[in-house]
DNA sequence: CTGAAAGCGCTTACAG
DNA sequence: CTGAAAGCGCTTACAG
């Protein structure tokens, strides 16, 4: 190795250019015979672990700035060390809303020289893949409630012992990290505000039956809502999969029959879907009946009017899901299990509130 | 090896649960005992190369299927083999247009069993440390002409034969593989929209000055300009960055001064900027000015009035990168070096247009 | 057409 | 505190 090292006669970082011209990767063997100790001890400091004397270390650390050397990760995983990356499953990358989870996610990776290997489908056998063949070291699952994780899946990324944290509630309570944002009392600010505006007869655009999310804005909005006290004559709910169309539907399958002086979508796609209902027949917002949704996702503002909505941190939660899964990782341990991410009514005119 | 796989009590797909029920991946050695040849051959017929005779195929392949094995990537990336992984270059995915990409990409990905890792930053040495250290086996970079890419990447990832495809122009001419889009046809298909219209004062809001799509579209606008003999009074440009707010302001600045019949905007976010300003001023759209875009972005549609744009097909792209990327990979080609994906006009309501 | 063997670049007991 | 050596799971000349 060495005479390979010394025959070189140029270094960029990162790679060795020899006399033939041909670049070569700068490996741990170079590194160990430029600062004269064994490509063990080499090991040892770039993974700060085992004991290194301070004045080796030092001497390890200047060849490996001098040379530019990246370890092999792949060489590093296969002989059980770390690959520096993490998985990331976020299914339906296509809405702004995992666009900016996604941003906030690759913001830290990137800082920490972490890889991610994104996936948007629930696969089992590509998850399981990632898991068992070691290629990553960590993983932020989404759990939007839609699509249950495999059960098998979960299980083995547990024996492996490589951490997870998901972003919502977690499939099983115990022990799971996780990054949840406050929909009960985001709701719940939702219907103090209704109560404000007086409206008696509400529809709730809710997602799927079962869904988490929903239910826990359901639960926070009727909180508010008793205790105020209100004076509510009807509180409906409809049930859409929060996506445009079924808000559409559920406007139009339940107008028919009721006059409502509010609709409140448990997301902003179904609360324009609600719009856009309305729109077409002629019905006005808020003049005729007020649309609020949740999310404040990319195009709220800018509707016609723009939409009053709970504001969720997307960014926010992605870095910070990433900087648990990372501290996991470089500690072993976590600040907290959970961390609830504060929400916050962010009013604009679909309410009937004249706000500039 | 042999003595591992015959004491095992029983196999899931992927794994080997053995008498402590504890469970170890299957290699390629398990694959190799259950069908009897060496693993060397078991290699080649994974990678489809090699002479292998079609008798011990068959039997391999059901050896594999059998055991559910996977091979490691790791290993097959440290021996000079593939690591079925693709690193994705897409600056900026905060917003829809790249979240739709991304969907396209991942959505071919999946298919074929690769994996993408996301590099949202113009990071040198991150890029260098993916192309260097043997990480993935091909590029697909997305070339907005606002962050030029570093030679020296280029240059490493070229020595190093990892084929790469770009989205949206190369940087360099010669010998790229790029994903396009009509930028031309689509701009032309929008001044002979114009001049049905008979819009005679029009501003161009474009992207950076030196922009290659921005070029092209005002290239593209001027010649259908010019086919249709169009008898245009004044022509004006304003420079923005193709963010919503750039748009807003180029209203502002040029509105004072002069009176247009339409404005035509290089991207949806500079006309909705546009559209904003209107609504703060009480400017009517489109009875006063008319407004158009291009891209088709999400929002578009459920604007006040719905924005009448050039669409690109943005997670056809996607997806059209990938194929094409995994397409040299396989077969050492491509049927193409360039591509051309048209475009179309999206007639709403933004430009006078009375379409339901 | 197939196999034995070397080697990819690391990590980690095991010694000392 | 440090090193020699084995091993991770593949691929690929080299033989035959």
């Amino acid at each position: 190795m060495l005479d390979k090292y010394t025959t070189l006669i140029k270094i960029v970082s990162g790679y060795i250019m020899n006399q033939n011209n041909f670049e070569s990767r700068v490996t741990i063997d170079h590194v160990a015979s430029l600062c004269g100790f064994s490509k063990a001890t080499v090991s040892r400091v770039i993974n700060r672990e085992g004991s290194v004397k301070p004045a080796t270390e030092a001497k390890v650390w200047e060849a490996i700035k001098k040379l530019g050397y990246m370890p092999n990760n792949a060489a590093s995983a296969l002989s059980g060390g770390k690959t520096r990356t993490v998985a990331v499953y976020l299914p339906d990358v296509k809405t702004e809303y995992y666009a900016a989870l996604l941003t906030g996610l690759e913001d830290v990776a990137e800082k920490k020289f972490f890889n991610i290997i994104i996936k948007t489908k629930n696969n089992k056998k590509a998850l399981y893949d990632l898991a068992i063949n070691n290629k990553v070291d960590a993983f932020v699952l989404r759990n939007n409630g839609l699509q249950p994780f495999d059960h098998d899946v979960l299980v083995a990324i547990k024996r492996q012992g490589i951490p997870v944290v998901f972003i919502g509630k977690p499939p099983t309570e115990s022990d799971s990290h996780a990054i949840l944002i406050d929909n009960v009392g985001g709701a719940r600010l939702m219907a103090h505000h209704y109560v404000q505006h007086g409206f008696k007869n509400i529809l709730f655009i809710a997602g799927p039956k079962d869904n988490i999310d929903s239910n826990d804005r359901l639960y926070g909005f009727k909180m508010g809502l008793n205790e105020m006290s209100a004076d509510i004559q009807t509180l409906d709910i409809a049930h859409g999969d929060f996506q445009r169309e079924s808000g559409y539907q559920a406007a139009q399958e339940t107008f028919e029959n009721h006059k409502y002086d509010a609709v409140f979508a448990a997301s902003d796609h179904m609360a324009l879907g609600a719009m856009l209902y309305c729109r077409s027949k002629g019905i006005r917002v808020p003049e005729d009946v007020a649309i609020t949704g949740f999310d404040d996702t990319f195009f709220s503002e800018f509707l016609d009017p723009p939409l009053t909505t709970v504001r969720q941190p997307m960014q926010d939660i992605g870095s910070i899901a990433m900087e648990t899964v990372l501290n996991i990782l470089e500690h072993n341990s976590s600040r907290f299990q959970k961390m609830i991410l504060p929400t916050q009514l962010q009013i604009r005119k679909s309410c009937g509130c004249t706000h500039t």
